[in-house]
DNA sequence: TACCAGGTGACTG
DNA sequence: CAGTCACATGGT
């Protein structure tokens, strides 16, 4: 075998695909964090970083009381690296922070209600008009801590996608992402669930090695049924 | 021991 | 616009 065929996925696979997970895992409980301070701080400090050195770089800015953007604000710059160095790209990711929490200080006098209280779009646009938030992390923003539909996606989602054999019309992230929103109905709660359900699959079965053996989607999976039956 | 983990921006041709 | 690289820690 060469190219594997794929094929645009109808509305009803989309709806399959996150029928198989729910039946498989159910209800994910995401996102990891109590409020929209936790998340927003999460989103960024996750960036290319496994979610347990987050834990430890949040429980130190929790346990030095820099635990609000104010704090952050007044935190100087390598004083808040020091404080997320687990987390990786701890420069990098202190710079980003206080880059949320100038544009808070600046534009919405510190009240993080006003922000997340933005109609969708306009709330994007200015969270990725922010050094350092890109599009996956400003819609884990916008879906998990404003509440708003706005599906997100991430390498997991990308290798899921990929692996199903889903033609994609391109290879940016707004491609992946239509792939979703135009199938659809654009709902909080799906969404939210659906992407921690894809989150949870790629990290337990489908890795970058796949454990095929007793995956959920073998059977509408490109990848898994050339693994498995060599029946084509 | 390399590889991997819930990316992003800068730079190049 | 597509490819490539730096950024960095901790677990397996």
């Amino acid at each position: 075998m060469t190219a594997p065929s794929t094929t645009t996925p109808s509305t009803e696979e989309v709806q399959t695909l996150y029928d198989r997970l729910f039946t498989a895992y159910g209800p994910q409980r995401w996102w990891p964090g109590d409020g929209p301070f936790d998340v927003i701080v999460g989103a960024i400090l996750t960036q290319n970083t496994n979610w347990t050195n987050v834990e430890k770089a949040l429980e130190t800015l929790r346990r030095t009381g820099v635990w609000s953007f104010a704090a952050i604000h007044g935190t100087q710059r390598d004083e808040l690296a020091e404080l997320i160095r687990s987390s990786g790209y701890f420069n990098q990711k202190a710079r980003k922070l206080h880059g949320f929490a100038a544009l808070l200080e600046n534009e919405f006098h510190g009240e993080l209600d006003q922000l997340l209280g933005l109609p969708m779009d306009e709330l994007r646009a200015r969270l990725l008009g922010i050094w350092g938030i890109g599009e996956e992390t400003a819609d884990d923003i916008v879906l998990y801590a404003s509440g708003k539909p706005s599906f997100v996606i991430d390498t997991y989602t990308r290798r899921i996608v990929d692996r199903l054999g889903w033609r994609v019309d391109g290879d940016a992230y707004g491609d992946y992402q239509s792939l979703f929103v135009e199938r659809l109905r654009p709902d909080t709660a799906l969404f939210n669930e659906y992407h921690a359900l894809l989150d949870h699959h790629a990290a337990e079965v489908c890795r970058p090695t796949p454990k095929c053996d007793g995956c959920c989607l073998l059977e509408i999976c490109l990848t898994g049924r050339n693994t498995h039956h060599e029946s084509s």
